[in-house]
This record gives C-alpha cells, sequence and structure tokens, in this order.
DNA sequence: TTCTCCATGTAAGTAGTTACATGATTGG
DNA sequence: CCAATCATGTAACTACTTACATGGAGAA
C-alpha cells in the first residue's frame, strides 16, 4: 500500500497541504513565496494531482464556496501525512538539476570579445546579486516561521542566499585577477 | 536570415562544435566532462540537432568513417560561428532553474522526527560535498585550458565549486548553531 | 464600471527522456 | 574472444508549459 508511483510535485502538493495551504490556488502561491527558488509548479499540474492524491486517500477535499465562487478546499489524511513523512525518509537518488543558460553562455564566452565577454559577466553577476538581495528580503518572514517551530524552510532559504552571494563572489574575484593583466 | 529559431541546446552544440568537438559522440562526451553540472543534453538531441544546424547552412559534416565503422564529422560554418556569436551577444532572459529534489525535502523537513530530519541534512550535505570534490579535482584540466586562452570554462567550473561548498558551510552552520539547542 | 485578485479547469503543444536497435573497433 | 568503447539513430513516452476559457468578489 502507498506505493511510489507519486511524482515528485504531488509530494509537493501533499508538502504544501501540510504546511497549511488549502486550495489548489493557495498551494500554487505558497510555491512561488516559498520554494519556486529550487522548484516550480505550475497550475496546469496542481489541480490534476489534487484530484490523484484525493483518489488515492491521501487528501480529502470539501467545497467551500466563496459566496457563490466555487472553491474546494483540502487536507491531508493520516494516510497522506504518512505517505509524506515515508517520502521524506526515503533515502534515494536525489539528482542536482541545475538548467542555467546564463552559465552555459558564460562557459562560451571565449568566442566573444573581451567586452562583450564582460558585458555578459556583468549579466550573470546582477542576476545573482538581484537574487540574493529578493532572498535576504524574505528572511524575516522565514525567521518568524522559525521561531513557531518550522526552521527548515529558513535554512533552504539562507542556502539560496549564500549560494547567489558565492557566484557574486567568484564573479568578482575572476574579474579581479584573471580579467585585469590583458 | 538566421533567425532565432534554435533550441538552447542546438546553441550548446554548435558552442561545442566552436571549441573543437566533431562528432555527435565527442560532443556529447564534452557536455558531460564540462558542463552537465549545469546542462544536460541527452544524444537523442544532439543527432537531430546537428541536421537542423547543417540544414540551416550553420555546420558542415562531412563522412569519415573510422575504419568500416560510420561516422560523421562536423564543423562550424563562418556563419554558424557568427550563429553563435550572436547568441552569446544577445541579452535575452536568462532564467535560473534549478530543481532539486533534495531542497524540496529539507524545505518540508519539520514533519520528521528530528533524527530523520538530520539525517536527510547529511545526505544533502554530502550530496554537495562530493560534488565539490568531483569539481575541484577537475581544476587542473581547466587551468591548462585556461592557458591556452579558454579561460571561461575555469570561470564556470569555479563558480560550481564555490557554491557547493557555500551549501555545505550554511549546512555546518545550521547544524552547529540552530539544531544543537534542542 | 472597471480593474485586480481569487479560483478552477482544459487543450494543445513542446522539450525532453528512456529504451531499443545496430554494429564496428580496440585492448587485454 | 570478450568487454568496453566508439558511433549513430529512432520510437514511444512523460512531464511540463502556455494559452485559452470562464466567472465571481471586492475595491477604487
Amino acid at each position: 500500500m502507498s506505493s511510489d508511483e507519486l511524482s515528485p510535485s504531488a509530494y509537493v502538493v501533499l508538502g504544501m497541504l501540510g504546511l497549511g495551504a488549502s486550495s489548489g490556488y493557495e498551494i500554487k502561491q505558497m510555491v512561488e513565496l516559498s520554494i519556486r527558488f529550487f522548484w516550480t509548479i505550475s497550475q496546469a499540474q496542481i489541480y490534476p494531482s489534487l484530484a490523484q492524491l484525493e483518489e488515492a486517500g491521501l487528501v480529502v477535499g470539501r467545497s467551500e464556496p466563496r459566496g457563490r465562487r466555487p472553491r474546494r478546499v483540502y487536507a491531508l489524511t493520516a494516510a497522506g501525512e504518512e505517505e509524506l513523512r515515508l517520502w521524506l525518509q526515503q533515502a534515494e537518488p536525489m539528482p542536482f538539476e541545475l538548467r542555467d543558460i546564463g552559465l552555459v553562455k558564460l562557459f562560451f564566452a571565449d568566442a566573444l570579445e573581451p567586452d562583450d565577454a564582460r558585458a555578459l559577466l556583468d549579466a550573470v553577476r546582477r542576476r545573482s546579486a538581484e537574487r540574493a538581495a529578493t532572498l535576504r528580503e524574505i528572511e524575516p518572514v522565514a525567521n518568524v516561521g522559525a521561531e513557531e517551530g518550522d526552521i527548515y524552510p529558513l535554512l533552504t532559504l539562507r542556502m539560496g542566499i549564500a549560494f547567489h552571494e558565492a557566484m557574486v563572489r567568484v564573479l568578482d574575484e575572476f574579474a579581479g585577477h584573471t580579467l585585469e593583466g590583458r
């Protein structure tokens, strides 16, 4: 029972329900506000996932319209909580899948004139700097959550910040040493 | 002429040809050895890409069998070099697409017993530590390339190293401060 | 009244993967 | 002679995205 035919995105839906999201719409919002830095999910995936999870008995849904506007809210069942925990416990290969056109372009930048290469480097640098700044702005919110017992969202946020800051640092060093003597 | 209907992966093929790869097989090897950390491409994509690029006049291919084994080698045309340069110059949105089940699990780890959460954290840490070590081993090779004029591959390699090291650092700090007082 | 947000859903399409199929060459 | 590597190609499938379609609620 409760075999592993759920996609990672279905587990994300399950997890967000566990953290208090209730409608499909809310799940989408929450993903955008919390994990979009390392996971995305489109609304066209969420609703079928919810139906699939309900059929599997991992969530229960009930209609709770806002006025005349239809709305369906979901909650984890005991089986759903268990399934989520099992998935989190389960040691499985965790491929790190980065797909970054920016880094690809930078990799090939020797084919460019120095000035163009430099512009590309700056664009990549700016992107990471901006991302780090955005994430740093969210930190207070995550800190509040951490005081209420959810400490891991704060950890993943810090990882995002740290790693964009690391990119910026390397880019600056490189521009300093390697590029200046040309 | 030379409009932008090429996929990023087609540009990767073009770029690898520019760096000296010649057969589809070699392109695949080169991708695995150099950019697989931030881009992957399956062999089932490479051969059709090559055909498409040839049709567009960006590469020329000729048969160069090894013994009786068929083999087709390609080279960039002037138009292909130009197209690659144009793409590299072109400022376009560069989404940073990370898709990481490890971080997702970590994000939800508050649903686990402390020991299980800790085990998950260690698994993520180990993954980054190993990846950083692997990349550090490649560094001498990239250094050689850098002395021959290809300096940007070294930069992207350093970015990979730095960012996995940053993850390890954050994970260690977190385990130190946040987790110990419980 | 009009705009933005809340809310759900589907259809069509794209990009990519895995797995299969084939077979020659080289080195031990 | 056997395994690993070199080498090319396709078919079937999966996951996911974009765009479309619909419409109520609340605020300005």
